[in-house]
DNA sequence: CAGTAAATACTAAGCTTTTCGTTTCAGGAA
DNA sequence: TTCCTGAAACGAAAAGCTTAGTATTTACTG
């Protein structure tokens, strides 16, 4: 009786739902049209993977003139916090903590990013005790 | 000349890594041994997966009797740093301190995990600075 | 050396993902 | 209505992942 859905992106759905979450929404066209030059997919190609994504739920469409208009039906936030939850059960023993610890870790960080983590803590700290 | 060296495991790689990890160095035998229960996987399948894994060249391997005997050749921490990365870049317009703000916001973060998280931060500003 | 048990190598089937060609369909123009 | 255009639906090829069966090799035992 176990469903076991698979919630996680595969990795072109993720890339799609990217620019669905940048434009509100959109066509297959407005899709397409924000990819990289240098991707060039077939629009059939793209037709289908948001097709895939409306079978899987990602996305809702309704009808529009002849075209479909597709719709996020989840938002990027709490996909982010799916993908987080994964990645920390997967690799960091299920301790965010640990995963902090790493991404501080990470010479590449500039003092502005660091400087940015501080602060959310600070606040995460004081709404929760004040 | 773009090499473009997919350095990600698959989820059943990964599964084996953190065996291996775990372990430090084991046979096929080790790591199947580590699996869950409710696992099953067959013999042969998890040699083909470890396998693979040399082939890849994330674990190299020894002779040891009979058996070959894995070592990762990947450290843990260097994989989860470019996991963190991928994430990073691909969920969290590569702004790190937004995967921290949003890893924050999960409601399941217990009082003791977030004391963690600010120790953390802490350490590595004194660090920094001092 | 021959026999045996355990391990590896090989191969392939069955999925899933990614890509795209072909066909079908709907709406507007002649 | 018939023709044309742009979009969707369908199907399927190609590639990669997961699993495992069968064959082969290896090292020990008598």
């Amino acid at each position: 009786m176990k469903k076991k859905k698979n919630e996680l992106l595969t990795e072109v759905e993720l890339e799609f739902m990217n620019e669905l979450w940048a434009l509100g929404e959109g066509t297959v066209r407005d899709v397409l049209g924000r990819l990289p030059e240098e991707r060039n997919l077939a629009y059939t190609s793209a037709a289908t993977i948001l097709r895939i994504l409306e079978q899987k739920e990602f996305v809702t469409s309704r009808k529009e003139g002849k075209s479909h208009v597709y719709i996020p039906s989840l938002a990027k936030d709490i996909y982010q916090t799916r993908s987080l939850k994964d990645l920390s059960m997967k690799l960091f023993d299920d301790a965010p903590a640990s995963l902090v610890a790493r991404l501080l870790n990470d010479d590449d960080l500039t003092e502005e990013t660091l400087g940015q983590i501080r602060a959310i803590v600070d606040r995460r700290l004081k709404d929760d005790t004040g």
